[in-house]
RNA sequence: CCGGAUGUGGCGAAAUUGGCAGACGCACUAGACUUAGGAUCUAGCGGAGUAAUCCAUGUAGGUUCGACCCCUAUCAUCCGGACCA
């Protein structure tokens, strides 16, 4: 019997199907496993190679914690809202929701070929209302809750609004609270929500007509599409995640993360300590200065002192030269003095018409004087005040002081404007560059010279807070996340706009379903498409059937009293709680039911890519926090341990083109200027040597696999062979670069089987490596082979009920602890090796034995599971193989008595001895000593030291 | 420029974490059975040498009886962050 294995995974994925044999109940006694990949985004051009890789890895483990006696979660599902749809329907005039579940189907019957185990009633679509009714549910809460400072979480904004009746606060009394009006106390309150709407300068990208998140902006472009990205001011939506920085840092330290990914999530973050210092200005024409506080500060208002600067380095206060304000600050024109004016208001006028890529591009020194002096505060000094790009508005006071003997930016600013540099550090500095040490002790700096830098900041934090000049500061580099995009593929905010007041909906009303539109052009004035939509926006119905409170007590939109919002939420808000929805996935009445969150609990393994590191993680650790905060989970860091997989890399090949660009010519190295084309397709047929010879390229084109290139080839001769050079270059796989495998292909060659075991033979699950189908018949060769273990070609059933011997169990068993152990560690590569050479030790010894095979397919059933399945029946075995008992290692059978010791003398091993293992030390040097091969090198002298390791070696000093 | 990671045959990679480097697989070479084989089996396969043996884990040092593994310096590649004061 043949191993015709089109047929039996076709067979058992059809069974599996129909007997619902991954149905995963929320009710069981067995202790709970939760795996989960990162949902993909279904676009149109399908799996490659690549996503699979991911999936398997966590469907083996499922399946082993599974045979482990877990009853294990392992879900999949769609983050179907998204730009890419929407692009599409722009170009088509398809709509979003037809392609997305065409490309949905697609997906699915892909991963079913590759026979996973998932449960798909729990699947998940973000863009199903059944879902994102709870996607909008959830931003209700973060709408009406608050972060408290002193708690350091979330409560409900109802506490914070009792507490300004009763008590007030710092800037107002509880009097002044109720004379507000309305308006007034909204936008109060609107400052303090963790989802809050506010004019902002954002990221706007003309061209994909939307706002971005800074997470979403790559280098001044967008990350989809690389379009340029600019400032704009404009009212959106945030989500307040600076309020949850340091608790986002501490939580790190209790996740199972990798160092790269926490380092990546805390540069993000960038949190820094420093003091903010004032300064006063002299020969400026100003009084008191309202300058805006920066973000998440109460209002911070020195009378008298109007130059705020944030420093991490306040013991280099004696060695502030200048100062350097940014350019867009309101302060700039309020010191600039007369005959500054025209220069500074110049310099403005530039740094206004350059974009964010200009200056990414070239980095050019340029700033201006604005004619203003700061004082500082310990000798009196007078510094200053310039203004320039480099300085940025939106981080810190948006000023600095520059110190330019410690800082290179300040000291190449010093140099181009040949400003006079104090040097506080002595002979850390060279006058040729800046030294940003902490370790020297101060020079030209009064009563702290000869203080180490380290201890000075100490005191002069001390100083500056006796002063009441400046204070202790500490800093983040992340800002408050975007949360609206002009967008219509997404989830529709459930909030109603009265004359400037946010009215959120009733949540008894949600879904607030998104309408069906013909057209997904942006509406006016830089709102989404869905403003476009009037009976939408504003519906004529009376509450609640608008899904305005009953209370509100507005009139009816038709009367010109309101208006829904029309921007949508951004693609991270449905992904930033779907572990949990898969819990409890049908549940009608709450996100998910507290008792299936508790049950489930944290993500204990979740598979996905690197490029998820600062978006996806931070925004979905932030959503459970705030869950958690207001009582709604019983924890606050959804995933336990996190596995990055690597990237599959396609190869591409080069071909060079001459000088003139009409021919092809060979890739050579010295060449490396010239032009190169990309070889479509044809990856196979390119050996070794990065050789290409005609009649293989003839051949492939003849059959329609590779693409013959309009140029020329100029081919090389050498007898009778013709052939071209190319170069190979790994690169991300993608359909443009026609370097891309589809695994469905793979599987109908191979068979699924072989396609999962290879793709994890690969290398470690983590490493990124280049994609190669040349290994795969090697694995494919191995399945064969175990199938030949069961059946033979001619003779057909070779498997016998024979006892099996010891050495034979011992074969097994060396195979259970290997895999066992392989598959704990996630070594699924090594794992695979291991049957390989199980199979192939089975094979010498001719051992047919059911006793032994059937334990080798409990073990294997992870990794291939249609075989597996197939052979465990022929085995005349009832029920899944996946509820077979998993086989427990017996050490006894490994134990030996002897072991072969290498024997060195001096590092290099020179023989082999065998050696019972309970000699002690004093025996084993004895018989050593009398070995031939020893006794010559020792050459009649005694040995320094003989050392014994026991199970392992023995080494001779001599 | 800063941070993180990685450097082992022609290729993907192993190495019980300091103990015989290159398991397993691909590719390659020779042979067997075959009408044939892109099926299967056997043997070989880091480099030099007939051989004993010597040299090899990016490079240069160090610690150690012994180093792919630990330490120092250096180079290269990949990934991330980059005017964050």
């Amino acid at each position: 019997m043949e191993y015709k294995f089109n047929e039996i995974e076709k067979k058992w994925q059809d069974h599996w199907k129909a007997s619902k044999a991954y149905k995963v109940s929320n009710d069981s006694d067995k202790p709970k496993y939760y795996v989960l990949d990162m949902f993909p985004y279904p676009s149109g051009s399908g799996l490659h190679v690549g996503h699979p890789l991911g999936y398997i890895a966590s469907d083996i483990y499922s399946r082993y914690k599974r045979l482990k006696g877990f009853n294990v979660l392992h879900p999949m599902g769609f983050d179907s809202f998204g730009l890419p749809a929407e692009q599409y329907a722009l170009e088509t005039g398809q709509h979003p929701a037809e392609t997305t579940k065409k490309n949905i189907a697609t997906f699915k019957s892909q991963l079913d070929k590759i026979g996973f185990c998932y449960d798909w009633e729990r699947e998940v679509q973000t863009s199903d209302p059944n879902y994102y009714k709870w996607t909008q549910w959830i931003f209700l809460q973060l709408y009406n809750s608050y972060f408290c400072n002193t708690q350091k979480k979330a409560l409900p904004i109802s506490l914070l609004v009792k507490k300004y009746e009763t008590k007030g606060c710092n800037t107002f009394t509880a009097e002044e609270w109720n004379g507000y009006s309305k308006l007034q106390q909204e936008e109060i309150l609107m400052n303090r929500r963790l989802a809050f709407s506010k004019f902002g300068e954002v990221n706007w990208c003309e061209a994909l007509g939307t706002v971005l998140a800074n997470d979403e902006v790559v280098n001044g472009v967008s990350e989809r599409g690389g379009h340029p990205v600019e400032k704009k001011k404009m009212r959106q939506w945030y989500l307040r995640i600076t309020a949850y920085a340091d608790r986002l840092l501490e939580g790190l330290e209790t996740v199972d993360f990798s160092e790269s990914m926490k380092e990546m999530q805390r540069n993000w973050i960038g949190k820094s300590q420093g003091a903010e210092i004032s300064f006063d200005i002299v020969n400026g024409e100003l009084s008191m200065v309202n300058y805006e506080p920066s973000d998440n500060t109460a209002p911070f208002t020195i009378d008298h002192s109007p130059l705020t600067v944030y420093t991490t380095r306040p013991d280099t206060i004696f060695g502030v030269d200048f100062m350097v304000v940014a350019p867009e600050l309101e302060l700039v024109q309020q010191i600039k003095s007369a005959e500054q004016t025209a220069a500074v208001d110049e310099y403005i006028a530039y740094v206004k018409s350059r974009s964010d890529v200009d200056r990414m591009a070239e980095k050019k020194i340029t700033g201006c004087f604005t004619g203003a002096y700061a004082v500082n505060p310990f000798d009196g000094k007078q510094i200053p005040i310039w203004i320039s790009e480099y300085v940025l508005a939106g981080y810190g006071t948006g000023a600095i002081m520059a110190v330019p003997c410690g800082d290179e930016r300040d000291f190449k600013f010093a140099q181009h404007f040949n400003i006079p540099i104090t040097n506080i550090i002595g002979s850390y500095f060279d006058g040729t560059a800046a030294n940003p040490t902490k370790e020297a002790l101060l020079e030209n700096s009064g009563f702290l010279n000869g203080v180490k830098m380290t201890e000075a900041a100490e005191i002069i934090l001390q100083q500056l807070e006796e002063k009441g000049i400046g204070k202790r500061k500490v800093n983040y580099r992340m800002r408050d996340a975007g949360f609206s995009r002009q967008r219509y593929w997404g989830e529709p905010f459930p909030i109603i706009w009265n004359e400037g007041i946010a009215i959120p909906q009733d949540a008894a009303t949600l879904p607030l379903e998104l309408p069906h539109v013909d057209k997904y052009g942006p509406g006016p004035s830089g709102e989404g498409p869905l403003a476009n939509i009037t009976d939408w926006v504003q519906p004529g119905d009376l509450p609640p059937a608008s899904g305005l409170p009953p209370a509100s007590g507005l009139p009816p939109a038709s009367a010109g009293g309101w208006k829904r919002e029309t921007s949508t939420m951004p693609g991270y808000a449905g992904s930033s709680w779907y572990f949990l929805r898969y819990m409890d996935p049908n549940n009608a009445n709450t996100f998910c039911d507290r008792k299936a969150s508790d049950y489930w609990n944290q993500v204990d393994l979740y598979i996905g890519g690197t490029e998820h590191a600062v978006g996806h993680l931070l925004y979905s650790r932030l959503w459970t926090k705030v869950l958690y905060d207001l009582g709604l989970i019983g924890y606050d860091e959804p995933f336990k341990k996190l596995v990055n997989q690597g990237m599959i890399t396609g190869k591409s090949f080069f071909f060079m083109l001459d000088n003139g660009g009409n021919k092809i010519i060979s890739y050579s190295k010295e060449n490396a200027a010239n032009t190169t084309v990309r070889l479509k397709y044809g990856h196979q047929f390119v050996d070794n040597s990065g050789k290409l010879t005609k009649k293989n390229l003839e051949k492939q084109i003849a059959d329609g696999l590779i693409e013959l290139p309009r140029q020329e080839i100029v081919w090389e001769k050498e007898g009778d062979e013709e052939f071209v050079f190319v170069k190979e270059e790994s690169e991300k796989m993608s359909k443009s670069k026609f370097n891309v495998d589809n695994p469905d292909e793979l599987c109908d060659k191979y068979g699924a089987d072989t396609f999962r075991m290879y793709e994890m033979f690969l290398g470690p699950v983590e490493a990124s490596k280049p994609w190669d189908t040349k290994g795969i018949e090697g694995v494919h060769r191995f399945l064969r082979k175990l199938w030949r273990l069961f059946n033979d070609e001619l003779k057909g059933k070779v498997w016998t009920d024979e006892k099996a011997t010891d050495a034979e169990l011992k074969i097994v068993h060396r195979t259970i602890k290997k895999i066992e152990e392989d598959t704990e560690k996630f070594s699924f590569n090594t794992a695979v090796s291991a049957f390989m050479i199980c199979v192939n030790d089975l094979f010498d010894a001719r051992c047919y034995k059911k006793e032994v095979l059937e334990k080798i397919l409990i073990l294997l059933v992870p990794y291939a599971p249609h075989i597996a399945e197939e052979l465990w029946h022929q085995l005349g075995n009832e029920g899944s193989v996946l509820d077979a008992q998993y086989p427990v290692f017996n050490p006894a059978l490994l134990v030996e008595s002897t072991k072969e010791y290498p024997i060195s003398i001096n590092g290099k091993v020179r023989a082999n001895l065998s050696l019972s293992l309970d000699l002690d030390q004093k025996q084993v040097e004895e018989i050593v000593l009398q070995n031939d091969v020893v006794i010559k090198w020792l050459e009649g002298k005694a040995p320094k030291k003989i050392i014994y390791v026991k199970n392992k070696m023995i080494n001779v000093v001599v």
